[in-house]
DNA sequence: ACCACGATTACCACCGGTGTCAATTAGATC
DNA sequence: GATCTAATTGACACCGGTGGTAATCGTGGT
């Protein structure tokens, strides 16, 4: 089992009687090279399995072949898919990806972050929702010379570096979806407070119902945490109203379907008492039964993009649609007319 | 803006009047050194905001400060518990974690894992169930001169690098259980075929049920393939037997709450005519109502484990207790006694 | 055959650390 | 104060790549 000493460019140099010089133009597809010596030092390459050194690259290049998400999100359907995504940006690359939790309620968040990016020096992060809203993050990284890309719920203050997709239209969509179907009396599960993406949903949420004409009645609206029980604790509320809604739109799957729990320990059948649509598709949605109608949110593609964003050679940095991507509404089995009665 | 050029060791070298030999004796906490000079290097050091070059010292060391999950794995609650955990293992070291992920059924799976321990060079790897049950793909980590550690359902053939769980134990706890309530017709839904904790997980089965002189009732057996829908199958199927079981264990939650849904569309009252033991302790299985009694598989004490047993010094390899972590049985309210109707 | 010139290739320093070993310094002993 | 030994510190090569520039090669023109 002796130690598998990996060979070096030097042994490839020597073997293809060249420079090393000439065995790094090989690697690095440098075209000021002729064919013969190119085949020659490739099939060396070839013949003793070298693969260059990527810390000797890394330090020689200052730079780094890995990108880091950086989050702090409990969620771990969100972070999968993020990861999923990242990666197949960096898909057929030199690149590796790393992930790094924070905690966003720490006071040392800033220190943290700087500790990690200074210790692995990746050459770019993605910083993820909700960490991703807080301009002082970017600032640091921005400081520390690592690129980033923060991936968001709406365009944040400064649409640089960020890839996102509209809530608030998405939101405004589902909801007016339910209007469609002739609801009027539709509910309201908030995310957690302090937040953009909740906020944003919520404004999405008035948007749709003002432009219908309707009002919107504050006792409808519930405040949930993004979690399964708090859905179960806003829904038990909101079906114990006297005059109960038709209709709920929560800001999360999870939440979603948290109220259809509560609704149905209540008595009520799903749909036909109640319509619920949701935020997210995660897998869950679909394997609910009835399957819950709900914002498809791109978080695959976005996080795509944002790792090809990332790694993508300086001066790419056109703007534009490809920055924000578009939410779907998947309609499923959870939305229905109103009961009549 | 301007570029945000690092000092480097030979800045804190010149600051401090030493050799950067010295300065490199102070980061590695080197005992021979004066304290006098000492805490000169590291006043200056916190004064310029010296971090030492992470790519330099991995080239001069021959070693990066990087370890990695290879995992096959779709389930998100499973990725990231494991990433949890392996993040507790190098909490505090200079350790970052890399996710990767290689697709169990394509022929160059081991070309692809190579492929990416060449072109990292990560200090070690912690190769995830199922995966982690392919001996030739242990053997390639071994090859190529990067420490590993595996993650198994129980002991693999060969326990040398394997962090592991006896599923096989847990499960027969679990099914006594089933039996200690007075259950004797108990259903079973494997996991899907070709893996060792599958596997595993029905010899604890049948030795539950051998050791309580009860048959296996090959009728009261179906596949599964870890996935909600397949539960759902499989419940389906049970509880339309004609001699339908009082009990059912599931090898995963998934599948378990699966059976949940299943029996409940036949009109059966969750646990009275039918109780249900699940397998991993997911998040979910405390939501579903009922909540459900489930194995807790220690999946970041193994996660951590496995993460501290690769980058603990060459020499730690104590075997042991350590290695073999306990599950536990989680009692929830999806298990009473039968109805003896 | 000779020269200019572009295409190839080699040489050497350098990226920012660490290991080795020699040189220097300090403290102890007589 | 001289000598010896142990404790500190420094000089230098090296890890395995890349950049810049000089040297060499081949070719066409005259």
């Amino acid at each position: 089992m002796g130690t598998p000493i990996k060979p070096t460019i030097n042994d490839v140099a020597r073997l293809a009687q060249v420079s090393k010089k000439t065995v790094s133009r090989v690697i690095n597809k440098s075209p000021l090279l002729s064919d013969k010596t190119r085949k020659r030092v490739e099939s060396v390459i070839a013949e003793i399995g070298y693969v260059p050194n990527p810390q000797a690259r890394a330090l020689a290049l200052r730079r780094n072949f890995i990108v880091a998400a950086i989050h702090d999100n409990p969620n771990a359907q969100f972070l999968v898919n993020v990861q999923q995504g990242m990666l197949e940006g960096i898909a057929g690359t030199d690149f590796g990806l790393m992930v790094q939790p924070v905690d966003r309620n720490s006071p040392t968040i800033a220190a943290d972050i700087r500790d990690f990016i200074e210790r692995q020096r990746p050459y770019g992060v993605v910083l993820l929702p909700p960490i991703s809203e807080k301009p002082e993050l970017a600032q640091l990284c921005g400081d520390l010379g690592v690129r980033y890309v923060r991936m968001g719920s709406v365009k944040l203050d400064t649409a640089e570096h960020t890839v996102s997709s509209n809530d608030r239209e998405a939101v405004r969509r589902a909801v007016s979806y339910l209007i469609e179907h002739g609801h009027t009396r539709i509910g309201l599960i908030e995310g957690p407070e302090g937040f953009t993406s909740p906020r944003e949903r919520r404004a999405g949420f008035e948007e749709a119902l003002e432009a219908a004409g309707l009002k919107v009645d504050p006792a409808l609206i519930w405040p949930g945490k993004y979690t399964f029980e708090s859905g179960v604790t806003a829904g038990q509320a909101l079906v114990e109203l006297k005059n109960r809604p038709t209709a709920v739109f929560a800001c999360n799957d999870e939440m979603a379907i948290g109220v259809m729990i509560a609704a149905r320990r209540s008595g009520l059948a799903i749909p036909e008492d109640l319509s619920i649509v949701g935020f997210d598709d995660t897998p869950l949605s679909s394997h609910v039964w009835p399957s819950l109608t709900t914002v498809h949110w791109p978080i695959v593609d976005m996080a795509r993009t944002a790792a090809r964003k990332l790694i993508a050679p300086e001066g790419d940095k056109e703007t534009g649609a490809e920055w924000l991507l578009p939410s779907s509404l998947v309609e499923r089995d959870s939305v229905v007319k109103p009961n009549s009665d």
